[in-house]
DNA sequence: TATTGTTATACTCTATAACTATA
DNA sequence: TATAGTTATAGAGTATAACAATA
């Protein structure tokens, strides 16, 4: 992001290695890969399937349109990646009686057990990264990506 | 990342929405789609064509090679990109004389047009996104950025 | 008529490796 | 034998919309 600051009066171009939309992909790539090394590799779950069980790990149940806006997946996403859980056993969809057309996901305990082997080794890597940062850098990074992302939403809605 | 703390002491679950890598993906997803929406949706290029001619802006001419390096691209996205935007009259490709196994990509006027139609509206972006920070702020978000790179490859090399 | 979820289809992207040519 | 780049192929992932069931 310096570099976007001109360094001459003249330049107009743009330095790509410099330009803040780039760099952030090949950091979010970076970090996103060091985490699928144990979902993906170690367990092989797919990147939906992950985010699912992730967001089951902490709650009873999830119906499935809550399972697409928490882990920002479309509910074609949701449907398949459901399933394949269901399929390897480690999780339950059930219809909800209120509502039969909502479909309601849990745990199985196959399913916990996964949870439970892959939370601790994804925290550590987390834990890890973080450690790039004091916790007052953390606060103040958390903060600025919040207010990165309600920019770059209004950005995308203006199309 | 601050509910990647504990917040009760048996608590051993992950919160998925403050999953730092979670978070950071959105994040990185929403900032990359606010800038394809313009050399995407508006000049129909991919994100490697956008890349290749990014890099190419700055500078007479590159090589195929340190457009791979440049852009974070293999040689096959690059091999494949480059013939698109020569396809398209962006960009021509020669041989290098003094080995002819390299190929040396350069913009032709069409392209450089292109590029100046491109570049302002991304930095626009780019500067309206980094507006929700101050000048310090930027300037430690980018240097946190650095060290979690180097800590995420250091994560992923080690697999 | 609107909503939830599934299925079908085509399309794009990616990964692997075989291949050509140059060195 | 090693390197730069291309091509081929298949697999994964994605997007669109048609569809069924329920409300």
């Amino acid at each position: 992001m310096e570099g976007a600051q001109k360094t001459a009066g003249t330049e107009s171009g743009l330095d790509l290695l410099a330009f803040f939309p780039y760099r952030l992909a090949i950091l979010a790539e970076a970090v996103s890969e060091s985490i699928a090394q144990i979902y993906a590799d170690r367990f092989d779950l797919s990147r939906q399937e992950w985010r699912i069980l992730a967001a089951l790990g902490n709650r009873a149940e999830m119906p499935a349109k809550e399972a697409g806006r928490l882990c920002a997946l479309d509910k074609m996403q949701v449907s398949r990646a459901s399933q394949s859980l269901e399929a390897a056993g480690y999780i339950t969809r059930r219809e909800d009686r209120a509502d039969r057309r909502n479909i309601v996901f849990e745990l199985t305990p196959v399913g916990r057990t996964l949870y439970e082997r892959i939370v601790p080794l994804a925290q550590a890597r987390e834990a890890y990264l973080l450690e790039a940062l004091t916790a007052d850098e953390r606060q103040e990074f958390s903060q600025a990506m919040d207010r990165l992302l309600a920019r770059s939403r209004a950005l995308a809605s203006r199309g």
